[in-house]
DNA sequence: CGACGGCTTGAGAGACCTCAATGTAGGTGG
DNA sequence: CCACCTACATTGAGGTCTCTCAAGCCGTCG
């Protein structure tokens, strides 16, 4: 979607979602280009953001997932929702503001620090888009957990998994990886890993998803969506 | 805490909220108090946004209940936030932007325009700190819907509800009204309202929350937040 | 008075959990 | 190359939480 610039090496994923989302002008493309060139790298398993503490400087993931995580002194876990190539962590409308979550490092990621949008620009407007479905996709996790069983649940979250996937480039033909363990994907579903075991048995012979050691195929996107009733969430009246 | 102005009638409960959120200045003051001069009636059962459709003008929330739900086709239905006095509804930071959820109103209530706040100003601020407290509600309700049984759900759920009442001066020693029935207490807890019901005895029993009729009581609100391992969310390092 | 929405209660069913054992792939050290 | 370890995946048996269906009750309103 995106031609790539000659004698650029080849854009990271973080970028094309990034810029899938809307169109930037010269100077916005050009400042996360500056960006990126401060990319680092965070090796998996470490932390973000830690929930209560301040949060530092705004990142852009280039590459790489994390989540937004709340753990429970008896070790429960639940993930509260995942951070993909082109999502944004910390940004935030407010002075001193502290995390409200932890943000847990799923896999090893580069990000970039997040270039500071001047009110009214295209970064700017790129930014509300992303943050925008970001809310979207929270209140997709909450309909899943309050209103879905096992299979709705898994189904519904691998759609979405498919979907944000590809608008990075990083889905082909319902194929995909995840940087995930079946607990993971428990910890995310509010189900236990037994469960999930058990349910993704299930849904392989329904020919719905295969889920081997962190590979995902959805052999029939569209009969699947028909099937949990996911409908993808829309942010702006003219899609970009 | 904010002094009546001699010669006004008593403020609506929402101004008293967003004004506990941080100092404003003269001037924002000024544009909330005119704002709240072209407030409005809208009746139960309306809706202010649908999904999927336009947002219009943004408004606050002076008095009255509202909530954020989903819709199945199937008739499940799913609360995914409740909008409280002080609460903004399609603050949005793109252009064109679509509603990502339906807001239904819950009971009577009296909104106003939202002023629009230049970047920086004081008003900002305010809806800044509103805006990530919201997002805290939404991340709260996924570990409840995700990793809590019926019990914890709904001391969590009414202990948010006195927290962000007393906000606003609507709750006062663990007492307070809510505008929602079984029903719909347990479409906002991803339970039935049958269990919703056996779940109330219990808690009555237990001595942890009272609920006839839209009135709660919380007899001991530090053990029942105790008992349900809950912890109020804090969004800016310095309190208000 | 009847009708209605909401609340209450019972009995049985189903989804999901817990506990526990076994299997499997990959990594490390001898 | 094999032995061992670890993390993850798989499977079984039994238990618990929550749901479904159904009936009865209560207060309010016309």
């Amino acid at each position: 979607m995106n031609p790539q610039r000659a004698g650029t090496p080849t854009l990271p994923p973080g970028y094309r979602r990034l810029s899938a989302l809307g169109p930037l002008d010269a100077a916005d493309d050009a400042s996360l280009l500056t960006a990126m060139a401060k990319s680092h790298a965070v090796r998996t398993g470490r932390e973000l953001l830690v929930e209560g503490r301040m949060i530092p400087e705004p990142l852009l993931i280039l590459e790489g997932w994390a989540a937004r995580i709340r753990l429970m002194d008896d070790g429960r876990r639940q993930f509260m929702s995942f951070l993909l190539p082109g999502d944004l962590i910390g940004m935030c409308l407010h002075r001193n503001p502290l995390a409200v979550s932890t943000v847990a490092v799923l896999s090893d990621m580069i990000v970039a620090p997040a270039p500071r949008a001047r009110a009214g620009s295209s970064l700017a407007q790129v930014y509300g888009v992303s943050h925008a479905l970001e809310e979207a996709y929270l209140l997709a996790q909450i309909t899943r957990l309050g209103r879905f069983n096992a299979q709705e649940r898994m189904g519904d979250l691998f759609l979405e998994f498919h979907e944000r996937l590809a608008l990075a480039g990083l889905a082909q033909d319902g194929h995909f990886y995840i940087p995930l363990t079946q607990e993971m994907v428990g910890d995310a579903l509010g189900l236990t890993a037994v469960h999930i075991n058990r349910t993704l048995r299930h849904v392989r012979t329904l020919g719905d998803i295969i889920f081997d050691r962190g590979r995902v195929q959805l052999p029939n996107v569209a009969r699947l969506a028909m099937r949990v009733g996911r409908v993808s969430p829309r942010v702006t009246a003219r899609p970009n």
